[in-house]
DNA sequence: AGCACGCCGACT
DNA sequence: GTCGGCGTGCTC
């Protein structure tokens, strides 16, 4: 069947990403009066769409429409006067989006900061909200105040909210304000945002580089100019930092740009004052934290290259850059720099997509590489630069595994543990408790009947939260008292297993002269709480650290000579093929934090299962080893990198939807050229109810990515038809990082 | 996703 | 009599 094509009138027409989920982009004429030849891919344009007024972004310039001339609608006004995004990063999003079968336009959406998607001007400042005089007045006075009213004029108090903060209050709070506004109790002021910190008047010169970090830098250095991914495999304490700092430096001589890349949980003020130590140009740091005018004045920043670093988390891979020179991805296995929900793009992926845009460097860090980018290293399609000994000396820590199954043991700690704890202890050093499992037990259980507190929304048991006296679930958030007896028997009922703040309180116990400091989600709640509890550990005031996964991430504890792994066994019978993985990560990771100085370092890993292959792996031949028997079990398997992985998932609050979607869902990739992708399920996800939400899930799997990415292509605009498809919210996943 | 429109139930 | 529940159609 022919597709009929509309030439409507001549163009330009501009092909405009507006944020919506629909999965195409939308053509508008030019506004009246506008000068054609000024319309460039990367404005900005306010467009009539249905009922509303929309931002979208220019992506192409067509000559023609395949739209009836009658719908076609003329855009109202164009928004800049120079392209917000430049050509190799609108190039990047657009790519993202196709290959991540994600909607153009909320692709496009995710790279602007949110007063750009707003509409407001690059150059804007932001815009906060305060009482006025007479609205103070007004809280304290008698007058007519709805309940709302005054509780936002009583939050506002001395102080100021911006669009965060309003949207984080949430509701009808903006109508309120603006009803405020209105009767002249509350007014807007602008803030100049300061642009980038300046920088230091002196910088450091660092120190002289290990023979191993100068050939690292030798061959990054040597490769500037061209597109060259690297595997930076150095163990913890190696110095990959100050490779990073040598060959940014090289490329700022340049006059070049630096984007650095760094997990989400890593972008510590520590982490930034190593960089801004060492260069007299201004940094651009990005993350979650900034307030709408903050992370557009360091995008500006980047953008206009002013900022010739630029630090940031996830979706920093989207700034636009002038003149980059290399990008660097610290530690590349971390899960973070995969989005999670919405637009799933890896931004380590990216990352090498980008530079190989640009036709600079990339360089991976990490001590423990993904399988992934090692299978990419084995494969020559990165290069591999090792940095083997540890910087400072110390040695390798002593690992050994204490065998759960004949050791005695004090809640969830055992005997030969508390020993070498005592003995660190009185050597003057520190000890790390690593667990990850917050709160006080998993589960609370009744010995009467063997009743557990389930989770009502969840297909998950509650964790006991002693501290806060409530029970808790991780999956939801939901939260209910906690019971004395059990409800179906009425014996009294007990906290079973172990969970951070019950360790902390088994050490109290156990070590009473040694102040302990836990680090987990409960502890540390607000940015820089963590650099309070840290502060603490580097002063010597706390002997003991006990944390989960939180304390592995990009922290130095430079006293801590002895790391325990409480619960390895978690890990080892993981549903997800990437469990071994992950497992193994953790514990090199939080192994790395042992016996940084001069002294000798020792780890115990707690396990039921001491001869479990991974960990006498692990063991015996370190991080690498393991890898190496890792790639063989997932070729043999037929999981990635030896396979390309995408997965169809769909939810609802009705039990049977999510099923029958996918069922319809795979009939509807029948008729389509298969070319070796198989269709695995559906099946119901490994907790099939979660916040109330039943969820299951379609497996998609292939040898590579042409046949996947074809017949993604041709199946998921299918899928819009498919009854129950207004029913359920379905998302895909493409390279997932979890498929239970 | 929004938003409008349209058609049936319990209430000021 | 209407307010409002959510099915369904549409967005250049």
């Amino acid at each position: 069947m022919n597709k009929v094509t509309f030439t409507a009138g001549s163009g330009p027409f501009l092909r405009v990403a507006l944020d919506t989920p629909l999965r195409r982009s939308f053509d508008y004429r030019p506004p009246a009066g506008c000068n054609p030849a000024a319309l460039r891919p990367g404005l900005r344009v306010e467009v009539p769409f249905g009922s509303r007024t929309m931002v979208g972004v220019i992506v192409e310039l067509a000559g023609e429409s395949t739209l009836p001339p009658a719908k076609l609608r003329t855009a109202h006004s164009v928004l800049d006067t120079e392209p917000v995004l430049d050509a190799v990063t609108l190039d990047l999003v657009r790519w993202a989006a196709e290959y991540y079968h994600h909607p153009i336009g909320e692709a496009y959406a995710a790279a602007l900061p949110s007063m750009l998607r707003a509409g407001r001007p690059l150059n804007a400042r932001e815009t906060r909200w305060r009482a006025s005089s007479e609205g103070r007045a007004a809280a304290t006075g008698s007058s007519r105040l709805g309940p709302r009213q005054r509780a936002l004029l009583d939050a506002l108090g001395a102080g100021s909210v911006g669009d965060e903060e309003l949207d984080a209050l949430g509701g009808t709070t903006r109508d309120v304000l603006r009803a405020l506004v209105k009767r002249g109790w509350v007014e807007s002021f602008d803030v100049e945002v300061p642009a980038v910190e300046p920088p230091p008047p002196s910088v450091a010169e660092g120190p002289a580089p290990t023979s191993a970090q100068q050939s690292a830098v030798d061959a990054i250095v040597g490769a500037l100019g061209t597109f060259a991914p690297f595997l930076l495999h150095g163990v913890t304490g190696s110095g990959k930092t100050e490779v990073y700092l040598r060959v940014i430096r090289e490329a700022l001589e340049r006059g070049q740009q630096a984007l650095v890349l760094v997990p989400e949980i890593a972008l510590t003020p520590q982490a930034v004052a190593r960089f801004r130590a060492r260069f007299a140009v201004p940094l651009a740091v990005l993350h979650s934290g900034l307030t709408a005018g903050e992370r557009l004045a360091m995008w500006r920043a980047a953008r206009d290259g002013s900022a010739p670093v630029v630090i940031g988390t996830r979706s920093a891979i989207y700034v636009p850059l002038p003149n980059p020179g290399v990008i660097v991805v610290d530690e590349e296995h971390d899960a973070s720099y995969k989005q999670q929900e919405g637009f799933r793009y890896s931004a380590r992926d990216l990352a090498v997509i980008r530079a190989q845009r640009h036709g600079i460097p990339v360089v991976l860090g990490s001590a423990t590489p993904s399988l992934e980018t090692l299978q990419n290293a084995i494969a020559g399609r990165y290069r591999r630069v090792d940095l083997p000994e540890r910087a400072g000396a110390a040695g390798k820590p002593r690992v050994a595994v204490v065998d759960l199954r004949v050791q005695p043991q004090t809640h969830g700690i055992a005997t030969p543990v508390a020993i070498a704890a005592q003995r660190h202890l009185e050597a003057g050093a520190q000890v790390l408790f690593y667990l990850n499992r917050r709160g006080f037990a998993p589960t609370l259980f009744c010995p009467g009947c063997g009743w557990t507190a389930p989770c009502e929304q969840c297909d998950a048991r509650l964790t006991v939260h002693r501290r806060r006296h409530v029970l808790a679930c991780h999956h939801c958030g939901a939260e209910a008292p906690v019971p004395y007896a059990c409800p179906v028997c009425s014996t009294e009922v007990r906290p079973v297993g172990q969970g951070t703040e019950r360790i902390e309180d088994v050490l109290d116990e156990l070590f009473p002269g040694a102040p302990v400091v836990r680090v987990d989600r409960d502890t540390i709640r607000k940015r820089g709480e963590i650099e309070t509890a840290l502060e603490r550990v580097h002063s010597g005031e706390a002997r003991i650290l006990v944390g989960t996964q939180m304390l592995t991430k990009g922290h130095d504890f430079p006293d801590v000579t002895l790391v325990v792994v409480l619960n390895a066994d978690q890990g080892l019978f993981g549903t997800d093929f990437r469990a071994a993985e992950r497992l193994a990560q953790s514990i090199v990771q939080v192994a790395g934090r042992a016996g940084r100085a001069s002294r000798p370092g020792e780890v115990l890993i707690q396990t039921a299962c001491p001869d479990h292959p991974l960990l006498k792996n692990l063991l015996e031949s370190g991080y690498d080893g393991f890898a190496q028997a890792a790639l063989v079990e997932r070729e043999q398997a037929h999981w990635p990198p030896y396979t390309r992985l995408a997965v169809l998932r769909a939810e609802a609050p009705q039990a049977e939807l999510p099923m029958r979607f996918l069922v319809a869902a795979r009939d509807a990739a029948r008729d389509l050229p298969r070319d070796g992708v198989r269709l695995l399920g559906p099946a119901p996800a490994a907790m099939e109810r979660r916040a109330g939400r039943w969820r299951a899930q379609l497996l998609l799997e292939a040898a590579n990515r042409g046949p996947l990415q074809k017949l993604l292509g041709g199946w998921l605009p299918r899928l819009d038809e498919i009854p129950e498809s207004r029913r359920v919210r379905w998302s895909i996943d493409v390279d997932p990082l979890e498929v239970t």
